[in-house]
RNA sequence: GCCGGGAUGGCGAAAUUGGCAGACGCAGCGGACUUAAAAUCCGCAGACCUCAAAAGGGUUGUGGGGGUUCAAGUCCCCCUCCCGGCACCA
């Protein structure tokens, strides 16, 4: 019965009948064994912050604790980890620590919907996906962890909020925000869906203004501008949408008086624009549906007001839906007139809705004959279009304007333009500015479209802005010594009613630290960009319970070497981090301008063409994919399956072939790993046959390739068919190693070599493997392997030959020979002296170790 | 609409500077091993045509059209489609 029952339970021996267990490549053996040693050395991937070592500081961006880990996630550290554990092999400080980006909205959402704590939701996540990067086997110094949601990392950012308080970069606006009347609380833009509340279908949003925190990021913004050129390690693509996500434009305000009746909302109208050279062809001034103005306008003219109000529907509508870029251009006269302060003239006035409230002023002048839109406009709405610049090498008389001469064109003479007609528009420009200023009616300036950072969030789960309202004192921030104020726990926040803290007594009801009258505290929480823009200071202390972090080890460890993520992240999160970095060396935090020096952007990982989603049921777990391959075959599969910066196609047939090649590599170990530990070091002089020499040749280039890509592109996907094709040469070659034919210091020197390759990519196996072959130290602290060129470098090469360009033939000549060698090669070769006859030599092209073109007539 | 990135075999991809298009891998086909299958090892393989067959040879081929060049996936001009971002930026 026993015997009986012992089979049944273990199917898997008679299949090791065959061949023995340990020649089949079984992943989770390995691994787990590897596992626990890893796990019984927390120091094995510590970083010392008193190294004599080079520093290399590698980052890949926290993740948010959903739950668990995707294949994105396992992507953007399998990069990272790589880098990692190059980086040692080379020598260096590694600084390559994890943390959890765990304040936000999601944790909210599941608490409405399971009741779970948001605290306890998060935590335990955070615990799982610990977990699963563990097991995926990423070298992270667990040491340094940072956790935001945790009153020892988020009492920094209410320092951090009380110093910029008190540098005066934060301050408190009225700002807009989305609102559900039939939940009574405000909505983040992604609760909103089509305009309506994601939790009540039928109920249309609206718009609430609330006083909240603002952080004066647009103080740095010529910097943070200025400073992108510096940033060369970054990809150019980030640092352009850097570049006009800041939008930086010269130009100059103009004030446009109001003619006629004078509203009560002001009696001028101040226009931005970059080309004032075409104000005398300015013929209607345009303001945003919500400009303040127009309310004045509409107070007594209900059609006027209906007509505004479709506007701003047609404007939200159009933004909500990402295509504001494409809105179908209307607009309503407002029966008034503005008077043009250049030519005295008054033009009409309209609502329009193409114009933004939140750039610029608000309110621009139209020149339809110099501008698409503008000359769109008026040609639907039957408004003069009046030229008034004409191409400086064109003939004035052909220059109609049909359609608008385009509103770029800077090389361009001024014309019906009083006494600035003739002028080229670049002197126009600068003299019109002049002009205004000194009559008091404009002035040259600089507009960004970078927008100060609201922070303030009507949310539960997230830091507390320390500040008191005082009915006495007014805002009073709480001192320093109070910190932190901590997040008071089991709060109800399906409660409905603004801010979820400000229904909590306890919490809110507070006292006055001036004084200590009765105050109320402040309910809002911060955005969570706040904890991603210092994060990674705080990994470089991270048990420091007297400040964020000590300067000195900071200076040590920045700037980050290399940063990776997600290129989603392009703007926001690196654009307040640059900004948090500046303010931080203006406090004298730190000494350095730029947190990043070089950035990583990876691209998505895609299943059957769309990105994985739950919605579309195409999702791969990093949990199947290692309970059936393993750690080492999911990582390595996520780095062969196309350039990591590219999007990725994730196949599953594509993941069996790794672990076929991990197979082929293991089995190789198994069967030749001792034959070189037997043989020693034995004589390396002795000539080589030429398989032998074949083999050396293709480990040296197999080293050239994969060191060459860690240095330059990091295209990991031809690192690894390197190491392949190493492999191929050496199954091919497989019967005389089983001979000895091949020096046994040879097959040593490439199984140590091959271990040593594939361990950033492969730590599992290649951990087992530098055991196989009796290496005692740690794989992690060795050498990186260097190659030698003229080991590497062939002794013969195949010259293609071409005749008018098509390949006919090929010749075989020595590396080094001259081209009289190979033009000799060239016309003994059969093919070409066929091709030759009756023709004669046009031309000979010779390219040094490429190829050869014969030009015949 | 604007900005950015793409398009290469049945599939994922390679070709780093204008120089043999398709490395490496998946799927496929054939062979060896096996009673058999799986696993493994070896080999074939863009498409079309030609040759009785094989070897060989030819034509064609990197989204489409034009151009530059002895030579173009790569450079220039025009166009189509796909992905990502967006803020009509005055």
């Amino acid at each position: 019965m026993e015997f009986l029952s012992q089979i049944t339970m273990s199917p898997t021996i008679q299949q090791d009948e065959k061949p023995t267990r340990d020649e089949r490549y079984d992943a989770q053996r390995i691994e787990m064994k590897w596992s626990d040693r890893w796990q019984q050395d927390p120091a094995l991937y510590a970083a010392d912050s008193n190294s004599t070592k080079p520093k290399y500081y590698v980052l890949e961006m926290l993740p948010y604790p959903s739950g668990a880990l995707h294949m994105g996630h396992v992507r953007n550290y399998s990069i990272g980890d790589a880098l990692a554990r190059y980086m040692w092999m080379n020598g260096y400080n590694v600084l390559h620590p994890m943390g959890w980006d765990s304040f936000g909205l999601p944790a909210e959402n599941a608490a409405i919907k399971n009741n779970t704590p948001p605290r306890a939701w998060t935590l335990s996540n955070i615990a799982n996906m610990k977990a699963q990067m563990k097991r995926l086997g990423f070298a992270y110094d667990w040491s340094r962890e940072v956790t935001t949601c945790l009153p020892e990392y988020y009492r920094w950012n209410q320092w951090f909020f009380l110093k910029l308080y008190e540098k005066g970069l934060a301050y408190r606006k009225k700002s807009r925000v989305n609102w559900c009347p039939a939940c009574a609380t405000v909505l983040a833009n992604e609760q909103v869906v089509g305009g309506r509340c994601w939790r009540h279908e039928d109920v249309v949003v609206e718009q609430r203004d609330l006083e909240q925190w603002f952080l004066r990021i647009t103080e740095y913004a010529d910097e943070l501008l200025r400073d992108i050129e510096r940033l060369e390690g970054w990809p150019e693509k980030v640092r352009t949408m850097q570049r006009n996500w800041i939008g930086r434009s010269e130009g100059a305000l103009v004030d446009f008086e109001l003619g006629g009746t004078v509203g009560a909302a002001g009696s001028k109208i101040s226009v931005f624009t970059t080309r004032i050279d075409t104000i005398y062809g300015a013929t209607s001034v345009q303001l945003a549906p919500e400009h303040p103005m127009v309310a004045g306008f509409t107070a007594k003219d209900a059609a006027l007001k209906s007509k505004v109000d479709e506007l701003i529907a047609e404007q939200r509508k159009a933004k909500e839906s990402g295509d504001i870029g494409s809105i179908e251009k209307h607009g309503v006269f407002t029966g008034r007139y503005a008077r043009n302060p250049f030519n005295k003239e008054a033009v009409p006035i309209w609502v329009a809705n193409y114009i933004l409230m939140d750039y610029g002023t608000g309110a621009i002048m139209s020149v339809p004959a110099h501008d698409d839109r503008d000359y769109d406009f008026a040609k639907k709405y039957n408004i003069e279009i009046r030229l008034v610049i004409v191409p400086s090498d064109g003939d004035p008389e052909e220059t109609l304007v049909e359609p608008a001469i385009p509103f770029s064109t800077m090389n361009g003479v001024l014309v019906n333009s009083g006494p600035f007609s003739g002028l080229t528009c670049e002197q126009a420009s600068k003299k019109m500015s002049e002009f205004a200023e000194q009559n008091g009616f404009g002035k040259a300036t600089v507009t960004y479209r970078l927008k100060d950072w609201g922070i303030s969030r009507q949310r539960y789960w997230g830091t507390p802005i320390p500040m008191i309202y005082c009915e006495k004192d007014g805002i009073v921030p709480v001192p320093e010594n109070d910190l932190p104020v901590l997040l008071p726990e089991n709060v109800d926040i399906t409660l409905t009613g603004g801010s979820p803290l400000l229904r909590v007594p306890e919490f809110a009801n507070t006292k006055c630290p001036k004084c200590g009258g009765p105050a109320r505290r402040e309910a809002d929480t911060m955005d969570t960009f706040v904890d991603s823009s210092w994060y990674f200071y705080r990994y470089t202390d991270a048990r420091n319970d007297r400040a964020p972090f000590d300067g000195k080890i900071v200076d040590y460890w920045f700037p980050i070497d290399q940063y990776i993520g997600g290129v989603e992240h392009a703007i926001l999160h690196l654009i307040y981090s640059r900004f948090w970095t500046k303010f931080m060396r203006d406090m004298g935090l730190v000494k350095n301008s730029e947190p990043v020096e070089r950035l990583f952007t990876q691209g998505m990982v895609i299943k059957d063409g769309a990105k994985m989603s739950k919605n579309l049921g195409n999702v791969v777990t990093p949990d199947e994919m290692v309970a059936r391959y393993g750690a080492d075959a999911a990582r390595l599969y996520s780095l062969f399956a196309a350039p990591p910066d590219r999007d990725l196609d994730w196949q599953d047939s594509g993941i069996e072939g790794i672990q076929r090649f991990l197979g082929r590599v293991y089995r190789f170990f198994v069967k030749y790993a001792h034959a070189g530990e037997a043989a020693g070091e034995g004589s390396r002089s002795e000539t080589l046959s030429p398989e032998a020499r074949a083999i050396q040749r293709k480990l040296h280039q197999t080293i050239k390739r994969v060191t060459d890509d860690f240095q330059g592109r990091w295209h990991f996907n031809t690192c690894i068919a390197a190491i392949m094709e190493m492999l191929n040469a050496l199954y091919a070659v497989e019967e005389k190693i089983a001979q000895g034919a091949i020096p046994a210091w040879l097959v040593r020197d490439v199984e140590r070599t091959l271990t040593l390759l594939l361990a950033p990519f492969a730590p599992y196996l290649s951990h087992e493997l530098w055991e196989m072959i009796g290496e005692k130290g740690s794989l992690l602290r060795s050498t990186w392997p260097k190659y030698d060129a003229a080991l590497a470098k062939e002794e013969e090469i195949e010259i293609p030959v071409q005749i008018n360009g098509k390949l006919r033939s090929r010749v075989v000549v020595a590396v080094d020979a001259s081209e009289d060698q190979v033009w000799e090669h060239v016309f003994a070769d059969e093919k070409v002296k066929a091709a030759m006859v009756g023709k004669t030599i046009v031309k000979k092209i010779y390219v040094p170790g490429k190829l050869v073109n014969l030009v015949l007539r």
